[in-house]
RNA sequence: GCCGACUUAGCUCAGUUGGCAGAGCACCUGUCUUGUAAACAGGGGGUCGGAGGUUCGAAUCCUCUAGUCGGCACCA
């Protein structure tokens, strides 16, 4: 028999017999590990643990019971027996895609005679414990393509899935007469499969394409220990209380009113107050790195967006144009390149103006579909930070590193640091979606990538996720509830330059055609705080807060005018600041003021007054402080200064 | 837009087999004059998302419609 090689995490090589498993090695190292072991990865492939190995290459045994790689094996052997289960359940379940990953595991299915309802997971449940309980093994074989393509001959998605498979034998798993196939890894044992939930029931497009039938994808999660289990429960339901939807109502910052229009948000004051800050923030900081800030109306001759590309390639997500009945149609805008061009059009520009950076709080609208509305994620109607940059070819690169070093400082004063990076490129497979030039397209998504090596940021590339009119560099963050969502986006347009025909003169007296540079830092105004709001849980810094300092007199007879005098101070320095003056206990007035997550309680007393002090509380804490008045106003002051940062 | 669930007072939610719409919080009034997370009492408030139907009778059953939520698809 032939010998095979295989190198160890710890870089030792080791002979082993051709054909020899992942559990062979394990036992081989120690009777422990041959117990423990659930899995292996063979040059980082996750593998079954009976799978003969028959070549050289990298192992790793996978034991753990915390680890990703376990999770998964366990949580595919999870999926495996509900398979099984739901099978016994519903005669003629058919089965679709099915994943498992760090969150959990899904599995897609389909039953003409009417499809599994959300009652039903527990009866489901139920019946794959019995499944666990009566076997002890997952029976495992390899089978021919062909023979897979027979068994499966009625069943139009596995015969898709087979098609796809490319090796000739392929590893089948056979669970109570249920057969499957298309697992990494199944655990060796049943045994550690108690502590799993089925979760959810949701409509999933057959192969993620929406002209495909609609699947019901079961969610649902495992974990090895009891207590996993439970923490991720809590988990998921803890996520609720860092929704932004949650928090947006407990704090009177913004609602939706369906009445009145869904996805048009209305901000309450408290709302507003954030949205005020970030703006004049914003702007003072664009102003400051050379943008030049303008208005533009929300409302254009649709002729513009004609020319623009938006009605060839965007009009599904634009409000229709409004006639006026004189044959002019007015269109809202969907997005304010058009206007902003425009503004750069109103003179003549020459090379020595380059570049030209306009920017605006851009209000938008544009028709998100039903199903897609969320909050104040996705909105009908939002305000971008929007700007756009007009630069000469050879200042392309310079300019894409000064707005990420622009994004990178913004982020720094709002303390955001979960983000990454991703190229969007256009989709090969699907290009009518996109402009259509080629070599445009090639020569801008390699510059951006160019830009980001020199860079030496780290990123990752997505094809399909480019505008229509060019790539982008997307700041990818995550909402509370998991979802991927964009906050920053650096965009490369050499279309609509072309199409609107913009020039400047050059140095050499020749016109030449600038490109444009779209980009958003801190997104729109409803995603930003939308984002805000999760990440902070609703304390926001002082700097943010609608209300800075509340003001709380134990007496409002003896101590309103003492209050009153310290409002006037804090308010004197700009501070946002009130009193509680409701004839209410302390107690409740305390509570009121943690609940709505101010930053600083300020109690005055007799105490206080005698000693021409205040009693701070800092939300969170349960302690409060005697400061004296100056020294409080001053410390409050130097909190909004340097964006409430703990080391300055 | 698609699949599923849901929609009862400003908010969170009860409401049995179809038989006089409820609670807590909030709001208003009064009493209490308060020292660091909810004082006490009383009061007002709902065409039960909307439209149609079944029925002697509908919050409850059926149909349509709008919206919300969980996903999918689409996206800042």
């Amino acid at each position: 028999m032939s010998k095979i090689k295989l190198t160890f995490p710890d870089d030792s090589v080791r002979e082993f017999d051709e054909g020899t498993t992942v559990q062979d090695v394990a036992k081989s190292i120690s009777t422990s590990l041959g117990k423990k072991a659930v899995a292996g990865k063979l040059n980082d492939t996750l593998i079954d643990v009976e799978r003969p190995i028959s070549q050289d290459g990298k192992i790793e045994i996978i034991a753990g019971e915390d680890d990703e790689d376990s999770l998964k094996v366990l949580r595919n052997t999870v999926s495996l027996v509900f398979g099984a289960a739901a099978s016994e359940f519903k005669k003629n379940l058919h089965f679709g895609e099915k994943e498992s990953n760090d969150d959990g595991f899904f599995v897609d299915t389909d039953d003409k005679d009417g499809q599994i309802s959300i009652d039903e997971l527990e009866e489901i449940s139920a019946v794959m414990h019995k499944i666990i309980k009566n076997n002890d093994k997952v029976e495992r074989v390899m089978m021919d393509k062909s023979e897979l393509v027979e068994m499966f001959k009625d069943d139009p998605y596995k015969s898709s899935l087979i098609d796809a498979i490319e090796s000739v034998q392929i590893p089948v798993y056979k669970l109570d007469g249920f057969v499957d196939f298309g697992y990494d890894a199944i655990l060796p044992s049943m045994k550690s499969l108690k502590h799993f939930s089925l979760l959810s029931v949701a409509g999933a497009y057959w192969q993620g394409k929406s002209s495909n039938p609609m699947l019901q994808r079961i969610y649902g999660t495992a974990f090895y220990k009891e207590a996993d289990l439970e923490a991720d429960a809590k988990r998921r339901a803890d996520i609720k209380e860092r929704d932004h939807r949650t928090i947006g109502r407990d704090l009177d910052l913004f609602f939706v009113d369906p009445e009145v229009g869904a996805g048009l948000p209305y901000w309450m004051p408290n709302g507003a107050t954030i949205r005020r800050v970030i703006e004049r923030y914003i702007i003072d900081k664009e102003v400051a790195w050379g943008y030049q800030h303008v208005y533009t109306p929300i409302l254009m001759n649709l002729n513009a967006y004609k020319t623009s590309g938006h009605w060839e390639h965007y009009r599904e997500d634009m409000f229709p144009p409004m006639d006026m009945g004189d044959g002019e149609m007015l269109e809202l805008r969907p997005m304010n390149c058009p206007s902003h061009i425009q503004i750069y059009n109103h003179h003549k520009r020459s090379y020595r103006e380059l570049p030209v950076r306009i920017a605006e709080l851009g209000m938008m609208h544009r028709y998100e579909k039903s199903g897609a509305l969320t909050g104040l994620q996705r909105v009908r109607e939002m305000t971008l930070n929007d700007g756009h940059t007009f630069v000469a070819l050879d200042q392309i690169q310079a300019e894409f590193k000064r707005t990420l070093q622009l994004m990178v400082e913004v982020y720094k004063d709002f303390d955001i640091t979960d983000y990454s990076f991703r190229l969007s490129y256009r989709d090969p497979a699907n290009t009518e979606k996109y402009f259509d030039d080629d070599e445009m397209w090639n020569k801008s998504q390699s510059m951006l990538k160019g830009a980001m090596d020199e860079l030496g940021l780290k990123y990752y590339e997505a094809e399909g996720e480019a505008a229509f009119y060019g790539p982008k560099l997307d700041v990818q963050t995550k909402t509370a509830l998991g979802n991927d969502e964009t906050l920053s986006t650096i965009q490369l347009d050499f279309m609509q330059p072309e199409k609107f025909q913009l020039t400047y003169t050059g140095s050499d007296g020749e016109e030449h055609r600038p490109v444009m540079i779209h980009r958003g830092i801190v997104s729109t105004m409803e995603r930003f705080i939308a984002y805000l709001i999760e990440m902070y849980k609703g304390a926001f810094p002082t700097w943010l807060a609608p209300t800075q300092v509340r003001i709380i007199p134990v007496n409002q007879k003896l101590h309103g005018s003492y209050a009153e005098n310290l409002l006037k101070e804090l308010r004197a320095k700009n501070i946002r600041a009130e009193i509680d003056t409701r004839d209410e206990k302390m107690g409740y007035k305390i509570r009121d003021s943690q609940t709505m997550k101010v930053p600083y309680t300020a109690v005055v007393g007799d105490q206080e007054m005698a000693d021409a002090t205040v009693s701070v509380r800092k939300y969170g804490e349960e302690n409060s402080e005697s400061e004296n008045l100056p020294m409080f106003v001053g410390s409050v002051v130097s909190d909004i200064n340097n964006f409430s940062r703990r080391n300055g």
